[in-house]
Parts: structure tokens; C-alpha cells; sequence
DNA sequence: TCTATATACTTGAATGGTAAAGTAATTAGA
DNA sequence: TCTAATTACTTTACCATTCAAGTATATAGA
């Protein structure tokens, strides 16, 4: 594999990458009011156990910082997508929740976000789906 | 292809590239001074021809606003990375061309970010990185 | 030729992110 | 049991980017 193909490669996937956060946000935006960060968020606090989460793990999750966390929940705690929680064991940790709000809207992005997705990808037959997805599970590594 | 797989897919594939620009962005500033999307107007202005483009066409070309380009250009010609010119027949254009600082740059940035992209494809094979150029390829269409 | 519209760019306000420093609570080690 | 280091979070100052509005030039059509 020459030097050439390999940084036409890492840029297309760049290109790929970007069109799909401005498709996935426009979208998410104009639907259901909420950014494409936010809805990455509430869809890690749904499959979360419980439905709750500590700060640090919710960035971790997302590839933010603790910052950007704290700045974010914010204006959607005051909206009522999420809510917060001590824990009893440790004193320093506030938890988030999401909300009945939050899980409504949170569900129906998503259906919004399998649908694009599909329409992105659509271009694809299963075997070619199958070996991209197996491409990017190796690139994550 | 079920929707969950397209969804994770799709997630997977803004994962990879968040990893990416973060490598990339990383490895430029700090052996070059320069940031990713310096380095991509850079790297467009090499290959136009004659060395010239306008902004707008390289705020489309690196998938930026013209706005975003006016700005970032500013401090870039102040350090003589690339010089202004005005085109003949159309006053309203000003013309960005890469100086000989400026290639010089260029072309070491371009080693390196093809030493990176290397590195991280290193997994695949020939075969797999011609499939993945392809799909990808295909999602750019 | 005049007028309307489109194009190329710049500017200013707002947004969303980071890094670094600060605070408070926890844990580990002498 | 002190003390030092670590962890979880917040705050501040900053940076890159966008959108919307503004300016200047060019083009098209009556």
C-alpha cells in the first residue's frame, strides 16, 4: 500500500465523516430540537444501567472533556431532558439521568438517526456493510 | 442490513475520524505550527494549478464557510504562509497563493500526514485498504 | 442603459468546543 | 493519623467556526 493511497484514504474518510455530522445534525436539530452531541449523550444515558451516569463517564463516552459535559447539561437540565443525582458513596461525583422528557424524545431520535444512517449507507449491499463495519471495529481498536 | 447495524456504523465511522483529526491535529502543530485545516488549505493550494485558488473555492474545497477562510487566512499571510492577489478581470475576487515558506511547510507536513495515515491503517492488508478506499469512494459520490 | 439580482468577500455576534487553573472530596502511604 | 496525590467536577479565558448582515463588483434582462 503506497504512502499516497494510505492519506487519500484517512482524508475520504474524514470527508465521509464530516457530511454524515452535518446530515445527522441538520436533521436532529430540525426534528427534535436537540444537537447532534446532545443526542449522543441521551442515547448513552438510555442503555446506561438505570439510566444514569457520572459526568466524566458521559464525556468518555462521547469523546468531550469533563468541561464541555458540565457546559452542555446545563441548558438541558433546565429544559428537563436530564436531571441530577448525588451519590451516597462519594461526594464528588453528580450523577445524570434522563428525564420521561428526555427518554421520549431520546427514542424517537434515534429512529430519525437509524433512518439517515440507513439512507447513508444505503448505497450498500449486506456483505459490503458487514466488511466496512468490521474495517471500522479494527480501526477503533 | 438492520437499522441498529447502520446506526453503528454510522457511529463507528465518526468515531474513527474524531480519532484521526485528533492524531493529525496533534502531529501538525506540534512538528509544523500549523493546525489540520491549515494544513488542508496548504495542501489544496499545492496541487491547484499554478498555486492559486480562490477563497471560495477553497473554503468548498476543505469544507469550510468563506467566512471561516477569511479568518483563518488572515494570520497565515501574516506569518508568510501564503500571499494575496487580485485577479484581473473580477475585482471581487482575491486570490490566495502559496508562497515558498509556504511549500516548503506544505510538503514536510505532507510526509508526515502520510507517515501518520500509515500508521493508522497498519492493520490492513492491500486487499482490505482497496476495499475500504472503495467504500468510501462510494460514500462520497 | 438602467435596474435587479447574483457573486465574492468581510465583519460582528453567537455557539460549541478546549486547556488550564481552581475547588472539594477521596484514597494511599509514611 | 497526617499528608500527599488523585479524582470529579466547575470556572475562566480563549479559539475556531458559523450565520446573518454588509459592501463592492459583475451580470442579465427590460
Amino acid at each position: 500500500m503506497s504512502n499516497q493511497n494510505s492519506a487519500t484514504i484517512i482524508q475520504d474518510l474524514w470527508s465521509v465523516s464530516a457530511h454524515i455530522s452535518k446530515t445527522l445534525d441538520n436533521s436532529l436539530s430540525s426534528i427534535h430540537g436537540i444537537s447532534l452531541t446532545e443526542y449522543m449523550v441521551l442515547d448513552r444515558l438510555l442503555s446506561a444501567p438505570n439510566q444514569v451516569m457520572r459526568r466524566i463517564d458521559l464525556a468518555e463516552s462521547v469523546g468531550r472533556t469533563a468541561s464541555s459535559i458540565t457546559k452542555m447539561l446545563a441548558p438541558m437540565q433546565k429544559v428537563g431532558l436530564v436531571g441530577k443525582e448525588a451519590n451516597a458513596r462519594d461526594a464528588r461525583v453528580s450523577l445524570v439521568k434522563i428525564t420521561e422528557a428526555g427518554t421520549t424524545i431520546a427514542k424517537d431520535a434515534q429512529l430519525t438517526v437509524e433512518q439517515r444512517s440507513e439512507q447513508l449507507l444505503s448505497r450498500f449491499d449486506q456483505h459490503q456493510a458487514i466488511f466496512l463495519a468490521a474495517a471500522l471495529k479494527t480501526l477503533l481498536e
